[in-house]
RNA sequence: GGUCGGAUGGCCGAGUGGCUAGGCACAGCUCUGCAAAAGCUGCUACAGCGGUUCGAAUCCGCUUUCGACCUCCA
């Protein structure tokens, strides 16, 4: 089997992946901020990065993936206006930040559990290690790459620069972006406008403040995920994940703190997912085409036709390449949505087959062809994470399954060997490593009872030659969402919507 | 304006030099009381113009065009 290679973006090509400490992998996600709904841009992210830490699971690496929750900043939130400008009413009207923090993260979270994103090992909030970052911007200054100005801290990037590589992973230069913004600039606090704040001071009507050496305040976007990234994985860890659009100048800055404060680079591994785009542009708040997933997965939206299940978006997420920009469209969802139905028909009937115990494969060609499209599941992965290929895959032993049911391949096509593998790797990839689920959720044993007995009174009326009757039971079922389909042997299997 | 990245069949999308994914949609056939599902078959595209090559969607150049970042952003 070949190795895991992928993208570092910070190179700019794929590279083997090898981790600092054998057997174990350490990722970093940067996490959302929890000052507004997520929408379907979110999901990209952390539904990429999920099945990334399920495939290092499954190479046997023990994972720690830790994804930060950003509680802390200049926070925006739909009719703050209003709420600010009340100013000094009654204190429950006022905007009270706990209270939307966490109404913003149970809603995050309540969004992963439906993408079945699986928990991050931990989930560092940067409100609960505001020391953790004054105590490294502290480093920082002592160091001499940060000054104080008006009770705030800036990082002397100019200064950084003149000795490390900065713009090396966003690609840009640094005298351009001193150029093009001298002029603008002249009378900001900062030495240079390219500098960035590593700690804000607090005007008297912001409402989250921390004591700093510096006075009160409260801290800059970067420095939160360097302080907790290296709290929990270590002053240089394996992989850095989050979205294209965060490269400048978050992960920039991110580099250059944890550069000065510790003394070499943070990140091994830096992988950045592309973006979603509606009508060929980003998904995001200045565009004013933001699909949230409430809305999503309600289909109340002006653009949505219908509402899309999550195990759908996840699909449909994962039949892209993650480094490639995403359309939305309505057509490609229901197109999507036919496909995993289709293709989780095929896994259930997998699951249900018996193979006859025969060693050698009646059909040779056949054995070895499923053989290699099996092979190929860890080969695609292993090559930057390749789901559309594997996906791509499933479609094609998709039909050898729903042949072997149908009859229209022998029984023993397959050698048992390969059989047995098949069945496994279906499901370890399918479930496992895709992370995907079926649409209906398993249904209850009284509704299938129901179910039963109306299917039993169709088979009467259908032996009685009593199509009227056979066929209304069948209709009035499939305007209820369940769908009756007389399978080849005479039973009846059932599926719901 | 600067930097970077795209342009693939009706739609979504893999794919980096020859073997020309996959899905959805569509059409025909088989099975079937009829459906549904499934199976089989068909649909062969790579923005344009040059160039390199025995051979290019894939490499190079130009043009057109779309987008991302440069400010909060997944």
């Amino acid at each position: 089997m070949s190795d895991l290679h992928f993208y570092n973006s910070y190179t700019r090509q794929k590279e083997k992946f090898e981790s600092i400490t054998p057997g174990y992998a350490g990722l970093y996600v940067c996490g959302p901020t929890v000052s507004g709904e997520s929408h379907l841009g979110h999901a990209r992210p952390y539904i990429t990065f999920d099945v990334v830490q399920r495939y290092l699971k499954h190479l046997g690496y023990k994972v720690r993936y830790v994804r930060n929750i950003t509680d802390a900043g200049h926070f925006e939130e739909e009719g703050r206006d209003a709420i600010d400008k009340v100013g000094e009413k009654a204190k429950l009207e006022k905007l009270e930040p706990m209270e939307m923090v966490h109404k913003y993260t149970s809603l995050f979270h309540h969004g992963m559990r439906l993408f079945n994103c699986e928990e991050p090992a931990i989930e560092p909030t940067a409100t609960g290690h505001i020391v953790e970052q004054i105590s490294m911007i502290q480093t920082i200054i002592e160091k001499g790459y940060a000054y104080e100005v008006n009770g705030s801290v800036y990082f002397d990037v100019k200064k950084y620069a003149q000795g490390y590589p900065y713009g090396k992973l966003s690609g840009r230069i640094l005298e351009d972006q001193l150029e093009t913004t001298r002029e603008l600039d002249g009378q900001d606090e900062k030495r240079n406008k390219v500098d960035f704040a590593l700690w804000k001071s607090a005007p008297p009507e912001h409402i989250q403040r921390w004591i700093s050496p510096w006075g009160e305040g409260f801290p800059g976007w970067h420095i939160e995920c360097s302080a907790m990234s290296s709290k929990y994985l270590g002053e240089t860890f394996d992989i850095h994940g989050g979205g294209m659009d965060l490269m400048f100048p978050h992960h920039e800055s991110e580099i250059a703190q944890s550069t000065i404060a510790h003394g070499h680079p943070p990140v091994r591994y830096w992988m950045h997912n592309n973006m979603i785009t509606i009508n060929g542009k980003k998904m995001g708040k200045s565009y004013n085409n933001v699909i949230k997933l409430s809305e999503l997965f309600s289909g109340n939206h002006p653009i949505l036709e219908q509402a899309y299940h999550p195990m759908v978006v996840r699909f449909y997420i994962l039949q892209t390449h993650y480094r490639s920009t995403l359309d939305f469209g309505n057509e490609a969802l229901q197109g999507s949505e036919r496909a995993l139905r289709r293709l989780w028909e095929a896994y259930d009937v997998l699951k249900k087959l018996s193979h006859p115990g025969t060693t050698e494969p009646k059909d040779e060609n056949l054995d070895r062809q499923v053989s290699a499209w099996i092979a190929e599941f860890n080969d695609f992965m292993n090559d930057d994470f390749n789901t559309a290929k594997v996906i791509a895959n499933m479609f094609e032993l998709a039909p050898v399954i729903n042949g072997m049911k149908g009859g229209q391949i022998a029984g023993g096509a397959l050698s048992l060997a390969t059989f047995t593998l098949l069945q496994e790797n279906f499901k370890l990839f399918i479930e496992d490593i895709l992370g995907l689920q079926p649409l209906a959720v398993a249904q209850s044993n009284k509704l299938d009872g129901i179910i039963s007995v109306l299917i039993e009174i169709r088979a009467d009326a259908k032996k009685r030659k009593d199509f009227a009757t056979s066929d209304e039971i069948r209709n009035k079922l499939l305007k209820a969402g369940i769908t009756l389909k007389d399978e080849k042997d005479g039973s009846v299997s059932y599926s719901l919507d």
